[in-house]
DNA sequence: AATTCGGGGCT
DNA sequence: AGCCCAGAATT
């Protein structure tokens, strides 16, 4: 019988949670991010181009991991056109360890075109924000809203699991097809003034209350309007998509060895970590075993064995391989495989 | 629509 | 070992 009544109750509440629509929500939630935010580094202020960076840095990193990286990355590179007049290695460099060194290379490539096509000043629209690389609908929403107080909504990670949750959103999530009716919701609820606050207080909240385990409920200031808490669905809502498994991967790194110095090459297009340098892979190496490095990228598992061989002579350096001393490769912006096979090398050579 | 990009922290 | 994370670009 309970069910029933439940599904009833359900569909009342999901019809009434666009209609009860923005104050009934906007309100208690910015009355709770007034007393609760997380103090940011990226935040007092609406300087676009801070907004913009820790948002680069932000997607798909944890906001743990960004806080170091953020003040470090804005002493180098103060201001837009110091990004610009950078060059790509030394912004490599300080990207190293974030992961995605494409968006590095894409924020650069951004940081010129802002300098060249707009003068040094940031696009305010969604859509002219999208047309600069790196810069998708969810962070040219976070920086519309956030910099230019734009009424523009987002949809990440927290927005997207309490917004299942407030409105019950049952259905597998991600991919264009799968957060299409969420993006409806984040329209719906968007403020047209204070956007940025709203958006970034959903983040709060998905972060801190609505986490993805065991979330705190109790202190929810929107649990008396929240679809899967009314049924008792929170344990259930997101639905998580089916996860690929993970491939194993062999190969063989060489540290070729040539009067204190040692060979490194830099990964070209197409390859993984692109324009950042580690030691050479060879299937066919022979040479002492130094040790192994396993590591993961994204769904890979690889087992890298790690040989080295001495060279008769050394070979002249190119803008993609180079002769270091083991001292010297700390100047380089080196893959995570190669850094942690650079510390083997020490760990051999104080033995 | 499906894949490909990192890496660390947590359970 | 698996899951998660202030996604975007490519095919």
């Amino acid at each position: 019988m309970g069910r029933q009544v439940t599904a009833r109750k359900r569909r009342r509440l999901e019809q009434a949670v666009p209609a009860v629509a923005q104050p009934a929500i906007a309100r208690p939630l910015l009355r709770w991010y007034a007393r609760a935010k997380r103090d940011l580094p990226w935040r007092g202020t609406a300087d676009p181009y801070r907004v913009w960076v820790s948002e680069i840095m932000l997607q798909q990193t944890q906001v743990e991991r960004v806080r170091g990286y953020f003040a470090r990355f804005l002493e180098w590179f103060p201001t837009v056109h110091d990004l610009a007049a950078a060059r790509e290695h030394d912004v490599l460099r300080r990207w190293e360890g974030l992961g995605y060194y494409r968006r590095a290379r894409q924020l650069h490539a951004a940081a010129r075109r802002i300098v060249a096509d707009h003068d040094g000043e940031f696009p305010r629209t969604v859509a002219e924000l999208m047309a600069l690389p790196g810069i998708g609908r969810y962070t040219a929403g976070a920086i519309a809203s956030i910099a230019f107080d734009m009424p523009a909504p987002i949809v990440e990670a927290n927005s997207r699991r309490v917004f299942a949750r407030l409105v019950g959103h049952d259905r597998p999530l991600g991919g264009a097809a799968g957060d299409a009716p969420i993006w409806e919701v984040a329209e719906r609820l968007v403020p047209t003034r204070g956007a940025g606050r709203f958006n970034q207080a959903v983040m709060d909240l998905g972060a801190m209350i609505c986490t993805p385990d065991r979330p705190l409920c109790a202190r929810c200031p929107l649990a008396n309007v929240c679809v899967a808490h009314a049924t008792c669905r929170v344990d259930e809502i997101p639905v998580k998509a089916p996860r690929r498994r993970s491939r194993q991967m062999h190969e063989t790194a060489v540290v070729m060895r040539h009067g204190g110095h040692v060979l490194v090459e830099r990964r070209g297009p197409g390859q993984w970590w692109e324009g950042l340098w580690d030691f050479p892979r060879d299937a066919a190496a022979t040479g002492r075993k130094l040790g192994a490095v396993r590591y993961t990228v994204t769904h890979h598992q690889i087992e890298c064995v790690v040989r080295e061989r001495s060279a008769a002579r050394r070979s002249p350096s190119t803008d993609k391989r180079r002769w270091v001393t083991v001292a010297g490769l700390a100047t380089l912006a080196m893959t995570a495989p190669g850094r942690r096979i650079a510390a083997l090398l020490k760990q051999s050579s104080s033995i």
